[in-house]
DNA sequence: ACAAAAGTGTTCCCGATACACCCATGC
DNA sequence: GCATGGGTGTATCGGGAACACTTTTGT
């Protein structure tokens, strides 16, 4: 016996929510598909999964293929199985999010591929479910952000604390208290001050900070709540 | 075009993670192959997808065969993905978890199929991956019920408040303090106190609760704390 | 009357919030 | 010297945790 006769073997693609943050505001990258069916239509960046591949794998290497990166943060987040839901064949689709830094590759964008960062809340008509996944992939955001020191990968190594709380403002949509940010933030242990300021945003300047990795590593899973009434913002 | 040619197709079964609370010890539901290979070896019960169904769709039919109970707490939880993980052939695995009132069924356990409860605690070696997904079931269980009233689902429709609190007392293994845990239960509005009374616990006898259906799906996303230090009890 | 579990109330403390001023610098 | 954004300190409030006694009833 080699095989498990009688079964139905399913296409499996993976496509990926690659979020980035400029400073100003969130933003989701989408490629034009480059072909048929929907060619020319905006979407999330996917690809089919291959015989001797894990599913990271296969999400790595795809988001490697468009942006180039690798070592980024990504996260399985749900299978899409309607068997609908690709009117070509039917596909089961492995959502993953991905979190880069958007400076780090801002330049080879759109050479080999017609890719484009969107502000994510002017994301254009999607093929296929991917608007779904897209919102869906928002209420993760805000759900594992709230608890979860998540935001991070989407800054630069070195950041300053009006910056990320622009990015949790973004997040969020809302406004934060900067006092009470500031002192939760600090009171992780998450942050390491470096001696140099970044002075784009003021005269004054800002503290750089670092993550700490072995604290990050720690308090990865923990509960640290930065966010004063989360639950206002999930989506029920 | 018809369908999307020189992609390679992959079998895809879906797996269930079952958890059943007994009143004393919390509980996984395991059955015994019944096919090669590892025929007789103890197993989650799982099957392939079909064409022509959704996962959630495959996931309740399959929970269905095992148990015959429909309209179960069911949620999506990982792909397994490893390429080497079934020694027959690829197969990827969606793992579902679910939580059934173990008494709406005792009954016809084990006729059809060799199916028995295992203390969670004590689950035997288990075929393929199943024992990693076991453990990342339990571990997302922790993280859940320690934020969202999800327990309640392991319950009868009318329980106690000491059952509940010895149902998370099992799965946190831990003790909690009775006064705090049953006013911060209270004061999430969620319970409905009945007339009637369960005398077999003790003398005095406890007041039955129901859920309140409305506020329970009111507040189900929302993070309800109902454990202190809940990082105590993640796995980093 | 006594054992065994259910139910309830109070104090204390810490963490969360609201809120206002000084600091450094480029122009 | 003034405008701009960065950084810090304090009082108050509420929720969470620690903790002990009374109630019910079957035996």
């Amino acid at each position: 016996m080699t095989r498990y006769s009688k079964q139905t073997r399913i296409l499996v693609a993976v496509d990926c929510i690659i979020f980035g943050f400029d400073g100003e505001i969130l933003k989701l990258l989408l490629i034009q598909r480059g072909f048929e069916p929907e060619k020319n239509k905006w979407s999330l960046m996917g690809g089919f999964m291959e015989p001797n591949e894990s599913t990271d794998e296969a999400a790595a290497r795809i988001l490697k293929q468009l942006t180039g990166l690798e070592g980024v943060y990504m996260e399985q987040m749900q299978v899409f199985g309607e068997p609908q839901r690709d009117p070509i064949e039917r596909t089961l689709s492995i959502a993953y999010f991905a979190f880069i830094d958007i400076h780090k590759y801002e330049k080879q964008l759109s050479d080999d591929y017609h890719a484009e960062w969107f502000p994510l809340k002017e994301a254009p008509k999607l093929i296929f479910d991917h608007n779904n996944m897209v919102e869906k992939a928002r209420e993760m955001l805000r759900y594992k952000a709230a608890l979860h020191p998540l935001l991070f990968e989407l800054l630069p190594e070195k950041f300053t604390i009006p910056q990320i709380q622009t990015l949790y403002e973004n997040v969020y949509d809302t406004v934060l208290d900067k006092r009470n940010f500031s002192r939760k933030l600090l009171s992780t242990g998450l942050l390491i001050r470096q001696d140099e300021k970044d002075k784009g945003g003021s005269k004054k300047g800002a503290y750089y900070y670092k993550l700490d990795p072995a604290i990050y590593k720690d308090k990865f899973q923990a509960f640290l709540n930065f966010i004063p009434n989360p639950q206002a913002f999930l989506t029920a």
